[in-house]
DNA sequence: CTGAAAGCGCTAACAT
DNA sequence: ATGTTAGCGCTTTCAG
């Protein structure tokens, strides 16, 4: 394998230019104390002979690496790829993440580390080392790991955590489950119903509970009873079957169903068809996250939409500006979830129980 | 911000083992010349301290960067992105690629890049020189842009091209569409069936005459005919939804189907219930890609599926193969595709027409 | 078999 | 406002 050597360097620009290589250094980053006239003959130089600088260089001259590396536990990633379910969740992450990068030069890396093995420090060290980031985005479970948080806050490299709520080191970011679920349960109420009911997640999941507070919120701020209607799942399939399955076996079953994510709600749909119920003439159903498939169901579910893409770029754009120094947000961020409006929704059936 | 130096350096292991840096390096790399106790103690101190060697230093010391970039086309991969259809294309790349980059020691980096744009030169320039990368992943459409894969011949970097067929500079990976196609019609002739139509895909990709191909292959081995059984579409949904009409509105319709991509599927699934056509019943139908959304449709879709991680994992493979000088395939990479069976394909009716 | 020296491309610190 | 110097951490010569 012959070696490869940068083939335009910033020797060659500044000789071409006739300037010193600092100069040249200075012209890149915008630097200070530059003539117009000298700025634009090195700037012409470098689109001449199409100059890049060398990230690994530029690393080790001792200054950044514009890299941002994200990271997303291994096991879960992998097993959501092989299963194919149409979990966009790593896409949308890229989406927004990579695209604020190159916004501001910088590129994102994406790695997959484990976090149940107890050499998690090693792994996160291992990449530190080896890629030296600017700043590294953690995702659930990440998040609130707290083997990573104080490693990464030790080595003082900004950080931000995804979809976490707990206070720490660390930039905390995450949708806001609460109004969302407030928002699912108003809008059905906006639509006549009153018996609304909510299958909830695992209460591993902080989330689970802000999901259910938020509907809480909702049918106390209408006043109405929330009795009997709250069905406890773990986010899987299965546990949305039996969710449902309490739900819409009890004498007087609810004419709305929110569902904490898109596999449960799934399941509510498979069991109300399976119970002979139309939805949403019969029941209306609305699920939380908006993965892909919801839009290939019969009907297609209204749905919250998590805007992970949106998070993440307010991320890297925290990352970068903690980075460069700008004042940096103490609080954590609470991005909007908006509600996607689709078939599943409608008026309850005039004479349904109250 | 802090300048952050390499915590634990190549130096510090050699103290630490009582060695020269070069020893260490020379242990790193498994190089020859090095005593066995004297390894020994060196990988010992490398243990101890957590040393791993920075990436940046290596490539500056005139190695590899350990570093594989796959380049997708920009506007596409955002727009899938932004649709979330559930394509899962890049997942099963990131997938195939990261696990055998992990295991050879690599990163896999992924980058966007304007195939149309007019600077694409420059764009590849910059990534190249940037990562330095020691060798790069073409996804369709780049893998047939000639401007590009020139561009990487001249730089002598190992390259693959994935889904091209086309000889030309650099390491040619894709799937079989024309035996998978074969598969298909074959598997829909063992059921019974003789009428089996092909809604084929864009003219413009090679892929759409290869599948054809399989098609009339298996349909002549058989002896059966295939006139007015060919429908042209472009992958898009409506151009599916034509196809289908025009097939199911012939005097003798089919009793299977076989779409080029699972847009056109899904049309003509829609298309046929329409009809008052009950899949598999009426009908059978075979889809191309097995993108997640085909397991959630009803029935579920018996597909074709795409071996996109396979592929991506044997392009890492090679590119790494060819770089450490090893023996480097000429000819193209044919990876086998599978077929899913589903719900939609059933023995036709007794009694369809012949 | 092992060590010492030179340099990769760039930047921060210090001149000028 | 610009140039010069001294590394960054590592690898590849080339000596021992």
């Amino acid at each position: 394998m012959a070696r490869r050597r940068q083939a335009v360097t910033i020797k060659h620009v500044a000789a071409e230019a006739g300037v010193s290589l600092q100069t040249v250094s200075r012209v890149i980053h915008n630097g200070p104390n530059v003539r117009e006239a000298v700025a634009g003959r090195v700037k012409a130089a470098i689109d001449r002979l199409g100059y890049v600088p060398s990230i690994a260089a530029q690393r080790m001259g001792g200054s950044r690496s514009y890299l941002i590396l994200a990271l997303n536990d291994r096991d879960r990633t992998i097993e959501d790829w092989r299963q194919r379910q149409g979990t966009d969740w790593v896409d949308q992450m890229l989406l927004g993440g990579m695209l604020k990068c190159a916004e501001r030069g910088y590129r994102l890396i994406f790695e997959l580390v484990d976090t149940h093995s107890d050499h998690v420090e090693r792994e996160i060290m291992a990449a530190l080392a080896a890629l030296q980031p600017d700043g590294v985005i953690l995702t659930p479970p990440h998040s609130d790991n707290g083997i990573i948080t104080r490693l990464l806050a030790e080595q003082e490299i900004p950080f931000a955590r995804i979809g976490s709520l707990q206070p720490g080191p660390g930039m905390a970011l995450s949708m806001d489950d609460e109004g969302a679920a407030r928002l699912a349960t108003t809008r059905l109420i906006e639509l006549g119903h009153r018996r609304i009911g909510l299958i909830a997640g695992s209460p591993e999941y902080a989330i689970s509970g802000l999901r259910v507070a938020g509907w809480r919120q909702a049918m106390a701020t209408a006043g109405l009873p929330t009795d009997g209607l709250l069905a406890e799942g773990d986010f899987s399939y299965a546990s949305g079957r039996s969710a449902a399955e309490m739900l819409l076996r009890a004498p007087i079953i609810p004419t709305a169903i929110i569902a904490s994510n898109d596999q449960m709600a799934l399941a509510t749909l498979e069991y109300a068809r399976h119970q002979g119920l139309n939805i949403p003439d019969d029941l209306s159903l609305i699920s939380f996250d908006n993965t892909p498939i919801v839009r290939f169901t019969h009907p297609p579910l209204t749905a919250v939409d998590q805007p992970i893409a949106e998070v993440t770029s307010r991320a890297v754009a925290q990352i970068i500006d903690a980075q460069s120094g700008l004042a940096v947000l103490d609080t954590a961020t609470v991005v909007p979830a908006g509600l996607i409006e689709r078939g599943s929704t409608a008026p309850p059936r005039p004479g349904s129980p109250e």
